[in-house]
DNA sequence: GTCTATATCCAGATAGAC
DNA sequence: GTCTATCTGGATATAGAC
């Protein structure tokens, strides 16, 4: 079915760039094809219509977002530790690919279907059976150190929103604190740096009982 | 020049209610017109064109986001009460309308001329002179407390940035949140009032030195 | 001010030559 | 497999009647 592999993989890649960039409705299959070097016609004859290629990239995209949690794994890992891992783990994986999580986030609200095809991917469970593996382990890490008395009680999924959000929100957010603190590319990524060092001390302080 | 002041309302509320549910790229006058009851040449009468409108909408999206922050000002407050009143503050007016967040940080990235039309405005430039009053203001909060020893020292861009990341994002990445937990329109307002009360004591646990 | 009808444009999609 | 040319539909926008 895939003819010639080069080509569809140049299509591909200008359909990330195009659509990241201007959102689903946004993207013109005219800038796909001309950003791949292409004709538009051969857009349609590798990927069908716009939508199918859309849902492809959308679907991609909401795939590399998850590996990035995947970090969890927890050998004799301490509490501590996998904060930190979580998180510069985290930040180091979407600073590749900065606009991604504003993409999927927005995609994800306009096209609420999308989901639904992703939790339905093989690919797709994967995010639930890591969580449901993950999540007990946690939750016994914490339940631990609790009766231990060397951290405060906390609701883990208060904790995964409080981790996720301290970490992708900067990225998402960019152009506003851009704006807002007058970021050019240097200083917003100097901006990162410290903040890949802060965030697991804050993070880890707020869980001190 | 409004003619009748009704028949604009009721299609710049349609207008609002359209762009933030399928974005600016995503948006079709003739929804907006048909939400509104009108027929569609009348939204053109009223607002000239579609960009026209969308930038209109923009903008007084973005301003009801900035009053949010207004909560700030500080009396005799101390840090701990300024960090508080500003969240639940935060997550009480965005619980009025949560898509809000959602629809500027993506318009924003998609059309950053946007935010520059904005920043020009009368009132875009109120959250920059807000910062430049309240940013001393806490700084020189936060320096006496650390003097004290009973605050660590903390960037206060890092620290504005948690707490919006905080507060905002769970609104901002809802459907995912919906899809990964399961939630329902039930669970996630049980959720974010869990969120109001955890909130304010995990940034300043963060902080005890 | 509000409508119907229509013009214009542009994007997605297909046909068919090479 | 890749192109040019073309069709078709849909969306913005305008003209003009009421």
């Amino acid at each position: 079915m895939p003819k010639d592999r080069d080509t569809e993989a140049r299509i591909l890649a200008a359909a990330r760039t195009v659509f990241i960039r201007r959102g689903t409705s946004g993207a013109r299959l005219q800038e796909i094809a001309a950003e791949a070097g292409v004709n538009q016609a051969l857009v349609h004859y590798y990927f069908g219509s716009k939508d199918d290629l859309a849902e492809r990239v959308f679907i991609e995209a909401a795939q590399t977002l998850v590996p990035a949690f995947a970090p969890i794994p927890v050998p004799g890992m301490v509490f501590e530790d996998l904060i930190t891992a979580f998180v510069q783990g985290y930040i180091d994986a979407v600073r590749q690919a900065p606009f991604i999580p504003g993409y999927v986030l927005s995609e994800a609200t306009h096209h609420p279907e999308r989901l639904e095809t992703l939790m339905r991917t093989a690919i797709g469970t994967v995010p639930r059976e890591v969580a449901a593996r993950t999540f007990p382990i946690v939750e016994r890490m914490i339940a631990e150190r609790v009766a231990q008395g060397t951290l405060r009680p906390m609701n883990v999924q208060q904790l995964l929103v409080n981790v996720m959000a301290l970490s992708v929100f900067p990225f998402v957010a960019r152009p506003m604190l851009a704006a807002a603190f007058g970021f050019d590319d240097e200083s917003f990524h100097a901006f990162l740096d410290e903040r890949r060092e802060d965030l697991p001390r804050f993070i880890i302080n707020a869980l001190r009982p």
